[in-house]
DNA sequence: TGCCGTATGTGCGATAACGCACATAATTGT
DNA sequence: ACAATTATGTGCGTTATCGCACATACGGCA
């Protein structure tokens, strides 16, 4: 049964690596690493150097910035839809910004050197990432809109959207103080704004874990972001 | 004396455009358009197509997102240290945001096709565009952060700060109504704001023009994002 | 089964920024 | 010189969120 569950993993999981054209996918395959993507984890520390891209296929990953005085805000987020570490093709290799896993999983990654080796071929690869790092700016661009403008309930909202939208199941394995986090705000308020939204018949929740019940119900109760970098990333990685 | 100002002007005053390497500069600046671009100009709409690349030398221009209510927030800003429209090269050729003029003075333009035509040669072109890409990720992520955790106050520093650095003097032609719409905030937050900082004489101000005073002051009065974002500029885009 | 660390619930007062309604002052154009 | 327009100043009640101090309750583990 274990056997049977590992041998369903494969990097066609990550829906980047999905629209590779074969040749490069297998290119490619030969140097993904399947890896365990345990809650917590940091893949980069903010001014160190990138040894890997990651791509997560169960996990998903954080990309956010702590402050001197320690508090912190997410900048966007990386599932399965993505690529974390685009600042090793960008260029420059490091970013102001860490990196951590905020849902435990799996996901491939490939040495920095290969990764390099492919995307300056300037071929389908490089094409992608781009495409990939323009839908990704159009995700910061929000989350910098959202914070100033939309109430916590707005962005909780958001967030969770996007996270479920990343995940296989509707239940999020969570605490509240961890989506504190992610969003910058105290655990006070998504203690209330998750209470408010259980009454309300959206989720439901217990020590840790949040189930989704009414997708619906959330995609009414957050703003336009959402729907702004849903469409975004649909439009820029369609395969065609 | 109008004709000897006008000779000044060159493409060079473009900090991207002076780091190419002579070869392709004298390539590129074949078709380099001088255009003036006056205050309030809109270099692009949201999900408009773009036609130009443009880069400002006396001008600086805001990549904002405007809400569906109307409110809108900058993301980041574009002056003599950028190029305005990234989504040119990274795919999609649009987004989401627009591009307008917040401080009037000319630019150089290029074609669209002509920018791609060199972007594809894959060689200096692109990793400098790149660079800049990945620097404008920074400054994009940090507007993040700063939306959700700093004072009125410590952004308008901000603001201010990378303004006059795009800009030849001290002195911004700038209304409060501006400064307030490019933060996202009430107009009546800025003038207490501005008040407050001429109080301190940090600035000083008059209907529609602010001067800088005290450089180091603001600097003092602003959070570690302008630092964060200026250090990054540097580390990425500094010829070696 | 019971204990203990961790997660969640609740109730304050404090505060920064908001929304609105104006008053005043500086330019522009005639 | 004057009116019209645009920019800035000020006051005041409202609100969302914060910061802190706890109370409570779940659930893994001995």
């Amino acid at each position: 049964m274990v056997a049977a569950v590992s041998a369903q993993k494969t990097p066609m999981q990550n829906h980047l690596l999905a629209l590779l054209p074969q040749e490069i996918f297998e290119r490619i395959a030969t140097h993904l690493e399947l890896v365990s993507m345990p809650l917590g984890e940091a893949l980069y520390e903010p001014g160190g150097q990138l040894h890997y891209a990651y791509f997560p296929t169960t996990s998903i990953v954080s990309l956010h910035y702590v402050m001197e005085n320690g508090a912190s805000a997410e900048i966007a987020g990386v599932g399965n839809d993505g690529v974390v570490g685009v600042a090793l093709f960008m260029g420059g290799n490091t970013t102001p910004s860490q990196a951590t896993v905020c849902a435990g999983g799996y996901g491939y990654r490939i040495k920095a050197r290969l990764m390099m080796e492919e995307f300056n071929r300037a071929g389908p690869m490089m094409r992608l990432m781009l495409r990939y790092t323009q839908a990704l700016i159009t995700q910061m661009s929000q989350t910098a809109v959202c914070n100033r403008h939309h109430s916590m309930e707005q962005q909780m909202c958001r967030w969770l959207l996007f996270t479920l939208d990343r995940s296989a199941s509707h239940e999020l394995v969570m605490t509240q103080e961890l989506i504190a986090g992610m969003l910058g705000v105290r655990r006070e308020g998504i203690t209330e704004t998750a209470g408010n939204l259980q009454r309300a018949g959206l989720i439901s929740y217990r020590r840790g874990h949040i189930t989704a019940l009414d997708r619906p119900g959330l995609e009414s109760r957050t703003c336009e972001c959402y729907s702004v970098v849903k469409k975004e990333f649909q439009r820029l990685l369609s395969d065609v």
